[in-house]
RNA sequence: GUCUUCGUAGUUCAACGGAUAGAACGCCACCCUUCUAAGGUGGAUAUGCAGGUUCGAUUCCUGCCGAGGACACCA
C-alpha cells in the first residue's frame, strides 16, 4: 500500500536524524498534498532546531520515487507528499481490473474472528436497538472478511431467565382474557404472534413491579422454565419457536446470515460448573446464599453470578458460552457487541474469564455500541415504548415509496417496491453506521433518517447516475500506456480520492469504525456530482476526453460499489 | 457517593496533538430545451467553564458545571 510505501522511504530518509517512527496522514486540504508528515516538527522540538530547516535536510535525504509528483515543505515544518498523475491513472485502472475486489488485502489473512452480535431475546420485542447492533456487526464482519480475516457470525439468545417467565405470565393472563388457546393464535400472521408476546412481555414486567401475587407467581414460573416442567412446556415451547422464526424474517431482511446460534439454556450448566469450580479455587466468593465474584479486588465492582436460588445469572452463562464458541470456532479473537450499557459488566466478565481461562479471556473483547435513544428518552421493552422493527422498516419504506411516485422519471411500477425496500434499508443502515460506534444515537424518525445529503440514499443516488451513464455510453477500457493531460480540477480530485479507498478500507477495519468508510464514501459521491455538474461525459470535449470521463465514471462506481458493500448496503442500477 | 462514557453551528454528526475546526439537515439566493435536480454553486452560525503541559490542544492532565451508563441476585 502506498501508505506503507512513503513510510519506508521516509524513514530511511531520517536515518541518522532520530529513530522516531513518521507517520503519515491525509491531510484534509487538498493544497497539503495526498499525504503530509509531522517528522520534522518532533524532529525539531527534540533537538531543538528550526522544523523548516530539518525538513528541508529531510527532504535533500528523500529518496524520490515516481509515484510521487513533488514533495513540499510548508509552514511550520510540514513535509508534504503529492502522487503522479500517471500513478493515479495507473490506481485507476486497477479499480478496473480487480473490480469487487478492489481494496482487499490480505492484512487479516489466517485469522479467523468470531463476531457475536444482535443477540435478541425470545418472547422480548425486536426493535430499532436490535437492527442497529446488527448492522454495526455485520459491516464489522464484511471490513475483517475485506481485509482477509475468516469471520463467523454467531447469535446468542436468552430462552431462560425472568424475561421468560414474565412474558409467560403475561400470555397466560391475556389467553384467559381474550379466551384464546395456543391453536387460535397460531392462525394468526407471524408478526402478530410476535407482538401478541412482546405486549404480554410487557404486562408481565410491570405487574412483576407492581403486584406481590404477581410477581411470586412469576417467580414460581421461572423455577418451573428452568425445571423444564411440563406444565408449561407448550407455551414456552411454542413462544420461543415463534419468536425465532419472526426474528429470522429480520434477518434475511436484514442481510445478515448468522453461522452459530447459541441459547442462553444451551451453556448455563456449563456456566454455573464454571462458576462453582471458580469457587473452589477461590475464585468466586459465597455471599449472602448467592455466589459473586469479589470485582472490587481489581478495581471492577462485585457482581452475582450465580443467584440464591442457585440458578446461573447472565454473567456465568456468558462464561460458559466462551468456551462452548471456542469448540466450534477455534478462533483467535472473539468479539462480543453489545450495546454500551453493559460496558462495565464485561470488565468483571473478562476479569472472572482471565482467571478461569486465561487464553480465551485474553482473545475476548467486547465492543459497547452506543444506544439508540428517542427524542423522549431510552427505549425500554418493558415500558413498550420502543420502535419495533419491521413497523419502523415499514414506514421508511412507505417514505421513499412516496418519493419515487412523485418523481419526474418515475421507474415502471414493477420492481419499484424492490427498489424503495433497498433504498430505505440503504437509508437506515448509513444512519446509523455513520455515527462512530459508541455513540448513542438520538434517533428521530422524521430528522435523522434523511434520504437527501449525507445519507444512503445520497450514494446509491450516484451509483445508479454513473451506471446510466455507462448503459447510454457503453462501459470504456483503459489502454495500456494511456495517458490523460490537462486534467480539471474535479477529475484529478476523484482520482486522488478513488485510490484511498484501500487505505480507508483497512483503517476501518483496524480501528473497527464503519464510519471512516461513509464518511469515505460521501467525499467520493459529493465529488463525483460536483464532477457531474460541471463537465459532460457524453458532450466531452475530444473523444480522449469523453474515454477519460467514461473510466472516471466506471471506476467510481466500482468503487462506490466496494464502500456500500462493507456497508451491507444495496446498489441500484436504476432508482 | 464510587467507577465510567461524553459535552463542537439552531439540530444531527466529523476532525492519529497539527495547517483557515469539516459536513449534512434546516434557512436565503441562484442553476434543468444539456449524460437521472434524491443533484450542483454561493451565503450566516460552533469547541460548556477555569487553569496546566506544548512551537501548536476540540484532542492530553487537574478542577468545576451539565448529561448518559454501571454499582448484588434482570439481561
Amino acid at each position: 500500500m502506498m501508505q506503507d510505501e512513503l513510510e519506508k522511504l521516509l524513514r530511511e530518509a531520517i536515518q541518522g536524524i532520530t529513530d522516531v517512527r513518521p507517520l503519515l496522514e491525509r491531510p484534509q486540504e487538498e493544497g497539503h498534498g495526498d499525504y503530509s508528515s509531522n517528522i520534522a516538527l518532533v524532529v525539531a522540538k527534540q533537538t531543538k532546531r528550526n522544523p523548516r530547516e530539518v525538513a528541508q535536510e529531510i527532504l535533500s535525504k528523500l529518496q524520490k520515487p515516481s509515484f510521487l509528483e513533488k514533495v513540499e515543505v510548508a509552514d511550520p515544518g510540514f513535509l508534504n507528499f503529492f502522487l503522479s498523475s500517471k500513478y493515479l491513472l495507473k490506481e485507476m485502472d486497477r479499480v478496473m481490473k480487480e473490480k469487487d475486489s478492489y481494496g482487499a488485502s490480505a492484512e487479516l489473512k489466517g485469522q479467523k474472528i468470531i463476531l457475536e452480535f444482535t443477540d435478541p431475546n425470545p418472547f422480548k420485542e425486536f426493535h430499532v436497538g436490535h437492527i442497529y447492533t446488527n448492522i454495526v456487526g455485520e459491516s464489522l464482519s464484511k471490513l475483517f472478511e475485506f481485509q482477509g480475516a475468516t469471520v463467523k457470525r454467531a447469535n446468542y439468545y436468552g430462552d431462560v431467565g425472568m424475561h421468560v417467565a414474565k412474558a409467560i405470565w403475561g400470555m397466560q393472563k391475556n389467553m384467559q382474557k381474550e379466551k384464546i388457546s395456543l391453536q387460535d393464535l397460531s392462525q394468526r400472521s407471524l408478526r402478530e404472534r410476535a407482538r401478541f408476546l412482546g405486549e404480554s412481555y410487557a404486562q408481565g414486567s410491570s405487574a412483576f413491579e407492581e403486584d406481590e401475587t404477581a410477581k411470586k407467581e412469576i417467580a414460581s414460573l421461572n423455577a418451573k422454565i428452568f425445571a423444564k416442567d411440563k406444565e408449561i412446556s407448550d407455551v414456552y415451547e411454542q413462544g420461543k419457536t415463534w419468536s425465532l422464526e419472526y426474528f429470522e424474517t429480520l434477518y434475511k431482511r436484514l442481510g445478515t446470515a448468522f453461522d452459530f446460534y447459541y441459547a442462553e439454556s444451551q451453556v448455563s450448566e456449563q456456566g454455573k460448573k464454571l462458576v462453582l469450580d471458580g469457587l473452589k479455587k477461590g475464585i468466586f466468593e459465597e455471599s449472602e446464599g448467592a455466589v459473586v465474584f469479589p470485582g472490587e479486588k481489581y478495581g471492577l465492582h462485585k457482581r452475582v453470578f450465580i443467584n440464591s436460588q442457585g440458578l446461573p445469572t447472565y454473567e456465568a452463562k456468558e462464561l460458559g458460552l466462551a468456551p462452548k464458541k471456542y469448540e466450534d470456532f477455534k478462533y483467535d479473537k472473539s468479539i462480543i457487541i453489545t450495546g454500551n450499557e453493559v460496558t462495565e459488566y464485561f470488565k468483571v466478565l473478562k476479569a472472572a474469564l482471565a482467571l478461569l481461562h486465561p487464553s480465551l479471556a485474553e482473545k475476548t473483547f467486547h465492543i459497547g455500541h452506543g444506544m439508540v435513544v428517542l427524542p423522549s428518552g431510552k427505549m425500554s421493552s418493558r415500558k413498550g415504548n420502543i420502535i419495533r422493527a419491521p413497523e419502523f422498516l415499514d414506514e421508511v419504506k412507505e417514505k421513499v415509496l412516496l418519493m419515487l411516485e412523485s418523481s419526474e422519471h418515475p421507474l415502471p411500477a414493477e420492481g419499484r417496491e424492490e427498489v424503495a425496500e433497498a433504498i430505505a434499508l440503504g437509508a437506515v443502515k448509513y444512519s446509523l453506521l455513520k455515527v462512530g460506534v459508541g455513540k448513542d444515537i438520538v434517533f428521530d424518525m422524521e430528522k435523522s433518517l434523511s434520504l437527501a445529503g449525507d445519507s444512503g440514499p445520497y450514494l446509491q443516488y450516484a451509483y445508479a447516475r454513473c451506471k446510466s451513464i455507462l448503459r447510454k455510453a457503453g462501459e470504456a477500457t483503459y489502454k495500456k500506456g494511456q495517458s490523460f493531460t490537462d486534467l480539471f480540477p474535479e477529475e484529478v480530485s476523484l482520482l486522488r480520492t478513488l485510490s484511498r479507498f484501500p487505505e480507508v478500507a483497512r483503517e476501518a477495519a483496524e480501528k473497527q469504525l464503519p464510519s471512516l468508510v461513509c464518511s469515505f464514501a460521501f467525499t467520493l459521491a459529493k465529488q463525483y456530482s460536483a464532477f457531474y455538474d460541471a463537465h459532460s461525459v457524453m458532450g466531452a470535449e475530444s473523444q480522449e476526453k469523453k474515454e477519460f470521463r467514461l473510466l472516471l465514471t466506471t471506476a467510481t462506481a466500482q468503487v462506490l460499489k466496494n464502500s456500500l458493500s462493507l456497508l451491507g448496503i444495496r446498489i441500484l442500477e436504476r432508482m
